[in-house]
Order: structure tokens, then sequence, then C-alpha cells
DNA sequence: GTTCTGTTGAGAATAGGTCTCAATAAGCCG
DNA sequence: CGGCTTATTGAGACCTATTCTCAACAGAAC
């Protein structure tokens, strides 16, 4: 009754398309699965060489990529400059915050939202794979910060 | 009874930075506000200088900055490695389908997602200044073209 | 016209990601 | 195990969209 970890997604993955199971590419996995959060790919390399793993740029980018195909990882730009990676669950799907004065990301979860993306796809021809929805805006912290630096100024 | 026009806008929204009306900056609005859809910095630039408009490329980029923080412009990646920008019309708000294929891109308007998304953005606390909706996936004819191409191969 | 200072142009710099190619090592077979 | 095929790796070159630098220029105010 044990259900198919992720873990197993993968390796059939790779297997399927005729890879193989290197030890940087499952090492990788292992790294982006531990991780909490969304990472950049620079700080997966450097977490990895930290502890000793060898591993160079070119197959963390190549090994993200193969992620990214499998379904297991999502690459997304969130405000920033580089892209940033995140482990996803099967059948969870949740979305974006932004704050645009600390790039501060909160995920929220809507199934209302969700419901709308089906339908719109369909009602273009679209086969809707995937989606991302980013909304940027100012967070509370920023937002009080900004209100007390514009009093502070007016007083003087 | 004349409500203001986007150039308006835009030269008031430069004097109260104290900025001023250069010939540059005023022909980048022209231009852009001529383009219809999406175009990236680059096309402006060139189009530009095709027209005998002499203008550098920083001077185009830091004048679309200044479109986008005026927000008469949006600028978003759409699926590709660059910035593509559009002008936009105060009140109105699209969101892009766009084909993982043929990166072709369809726009589209939708009262609800923009009414959960105002309702999100304040049940986290943010106040929302924009937001972006993608959702990508196959087109109809990309995804005729692939099942013909499957076909095919299935017969050999 | 003079002055003050925001803006421009040309090109260098940056950054994040991609490509190249010889060396390595999975995976398979006997 | 030992050899063979070929996918993958590592190091660094390369790419390219965007940002930065700074001396020359030109709005705007008076
Ligand atoms: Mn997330
Ligand atoms: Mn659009
Ligand atoms: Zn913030
Ligand atoms: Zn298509």
């Amino acid at each position: 009754m044990e259900h198919t970890t992720e873990r197993e997604i993968f390796e059939r993955y790779v297997h399927r398309r005729g890879g193989r199971l290197t030890a940087e590419r499952l090492r990788l996995f292992d790294e982006i699965f531990n991780q909490h959060g969304h990472v950049d790919a620079d700080r997966l390399y450097r977490s990895m060489r930290r502890q000793g793993r060898k591993i160079s740029r070119a197959t963390v980018y190549r090994n993200l990529e193969l992620l990214v195909d499998c379904g297991l990882v999502r690459r997304q730009r969130l405000g920033q400059r580089r892209y940033l990676y995140e482990h996803v669950h099967p059948g969870q799907s949740h979305d974006h915050l932004i704050c645009r004065m600390c790039d501060r990301v909160v995920e929220f979860v809507s199934p209302g939202i969700s419901a709308l993306q089906r339908e719109l796809a369909r009602a273009h021809g679209f086969d809707p794979t995937e989606h991302t929805l980013q909304i940027s805006g100012i967070c509370l912290d920023c937002a009080g910060r900004a209100s007390t630096e514009t009093a502070a100024s007016e007083e003087s």
C-alpha cells in the first residue's frame, strides 16, 4: 500500500528516457528535495560543494532541467534576475505574492484561481500544462516602514 | 470634457519627479505607444534608429524603466530570455496564455481573476500593485501538429 | 545668456545561463 | 568479472540581455 515516492518517479523517468542514474544526478535530487522553499542554481551548487560533493555548475543546470522536464521541480523567476527552483509534490500547486521592496515571497493556495485557469485555457483551445501567478506589491512590514520614513522626512 | 491622455500623464509624472522632457524620452514614448502588442528593448532601439532617430541602447532601457515606474508600460518575461514591454491603458488589465512549443502569446481578460487577486493580496496584508498570470500550455495548432507527427512515426 | 543639474551616448562591465569537448563511468552483455 | 557503447561529467570558454560609468550635452529656471 506504499505509494510511489518522488525518488522512484525520478528514477523511472530517467530510465524511460534511456538515461543513467549517475551519482551527481541522484545527489542533486536529494539536495533539492532536502531544501525548503526556493533555491537558485548557485546556492545548490555551493551547498553541495560545501558538503564535499564534487559537482560542476554545468551539471547542476543540466540536471535541474531534467527535474523540471520530469515535473518534480518548478523553475520560475520571482521578481529577481535569476531562476529559482523548488521541488513540487504532485497534486499540489501554489502561487506567490512578492514584495517589491524586500523581495519577500509568500505562498498561497487558491482553488478558485486554479479552476479559473483551467477554464480560461480551455476557452482558448489551450491544453494547460502549468501556470504562474505572481502578485507583486508591498508587504505589511515595508508599508509600515515606508510610512514611518515619509512622516520622519516631512517633519524635518 | 477631454480626459487626460497617456502623454499628459507621462509629462506630469516626469515633472513631478524633477525630471526633464528630453527629445529622446518623448520619442521613445511615442514609439512604444505606436507599437502594438509586445516589443523588446532591442526592437524599439532598432526601429527608432531605422527612422533616423538617434538614440542609444542605454537611453532606451533607462526610459523604459521610467515608463514602467510611471505605470504606463508593463515589463514582463513571457517564456523567453528577454523582457517584453507593452503599453498599458489605465484601468485595463489582461493576462497571457503562452504556447510552450511555438511561443505564441494569447491575451485574455478575466474580471474573476482580477477580483480574486485583490482579495488574496489583502488576505495576506499585501498592497497589490500589479500581477502577472501566465498560463503555459500547448496551443491548438501545436497540439494538432504533435498528434499528426506521433501518428506518422508510429506507422513506420 | 548663465547656471545648475538631469540626461545622454559609447562602450565597458556584469551576471546568469549555455555550450564545447575530451575524459569518465553507467549499464549491459557474455 | 572484463570489455563495449554511449550518456554524462567538469572546466572553462562563450553568449547576450541588461546595467553601469563618466565625460559631454542640453532642459529648465531665472
Ligand atoms: Mn513556491
Ligand atoms: Mn499583453
Ligand atoms: Zn516587504
Ligand atoms: Zn503553439
